[in-house]
DNA sequence: AGTTTCTGTAACATCCTTTGTTACAGGAGG
DNA sequence: CCTCCTGTAACAAAGGATGTTACAGAAACT
């Protein structure tokens, strides 16, 4: 399909949320994060619920609430983010059955199987170098 | 998206072709081929159509006609693969442009940019790494 | 040349995912 | 207890992937 957005969406939340947190602003509001990404307020908070359950932010309720870094922007990866909003494998098998009376069809899929994990590894070794500290680092050069 | 199965399929059908050939069939029709992958000769025709405009196979028209190898099977690697059919990026920008004013909103797209470039390149490396002659070594193992 | 066989592609249906939107129950500070 | 914001359900809209039918066109073989 068409890429998703989720990971692009996540990292940038965190961002925001490491430059507010740096700029004394402990927490940030769904709302004041939408207006930064410019999409729906609900839109983030599935975001950053996903990034909640995997630990990396955390929220307060009531009035003053909204969400922060559980942990230094240093000690966020995105293999991390990676890992916490996107479920799909990066390549699909066949939709239906191949044809396992063919030789190809009954053996192509626990290959591809093991050809497609080391893929992600190598995919997921590269997003590890990065943290949302170096994220925000390159961001901010830009303006 | 959910995961497309397009390197999936395009793989299949290039083991299948690899191992025909080796059989002394040196061409198969779109049929043959979408009966081992189990789909519609069309989705094979659309793959096989990308593959040849990739310079990886070639095909005969008129009868006894049919699609083989441009090329040994050593010889073509998952990448080309994957660059002849795989046409969106990785990981999708924001679906609408993020605010401007907030400086997070401004520089985060050139920053994932090279970040998604980066991860993509070592995808593309892994890949590099096993060609069709591998897959179809993989393939006949497990039967 | 004509016939046959199979490709190339358009057109369309269906299904599924993603994104966006509204609405509202619920939790937690104050 | 009140208020503010989260968490999530429910639904709509849009787009992509896959499957299917149909048919024009290319090329081998006679």
């Amino acid at each position: 399909m068409a890429a998703n957005s989720r990971l692009t969406v996540a990292v940038h939340a965190l961002a925001w949320l490491a430059l507010a947190q740096r700029q004394g602003r402990d927490q940030l509001t769904s709302d004041q994060v939408a207006a930064s990404v410019n999409t729906n307020p609900v839109i983030i908070r599935r975001s950053l619920g996903d990034l909640r359950r995997a630990g990396l932010v955390s929220v307060r309720h009531g009035p003053g609430a909204g969400w922060s870094l559980a942990r230094p922007a240093e000690e966020i990866s995105l293999v991390q983010v990676y890992d916490a909003v996107e479920r799909d494998p990066l390549f699909g098998m066949h939709r239906s059955e191949p044809n396992l009376e063919c030789p190809v069809g009954k053996g192509i899929r626990p290959a591809l199987g093991s050809i497609y994990d080391g893929a992600e590894q190598a995919l997921r070794r590269e997003l590890g170098r990065t943290s949302i500290a170096d994220v925000l680092r390159q961001t901010l050069q830009v303006s």
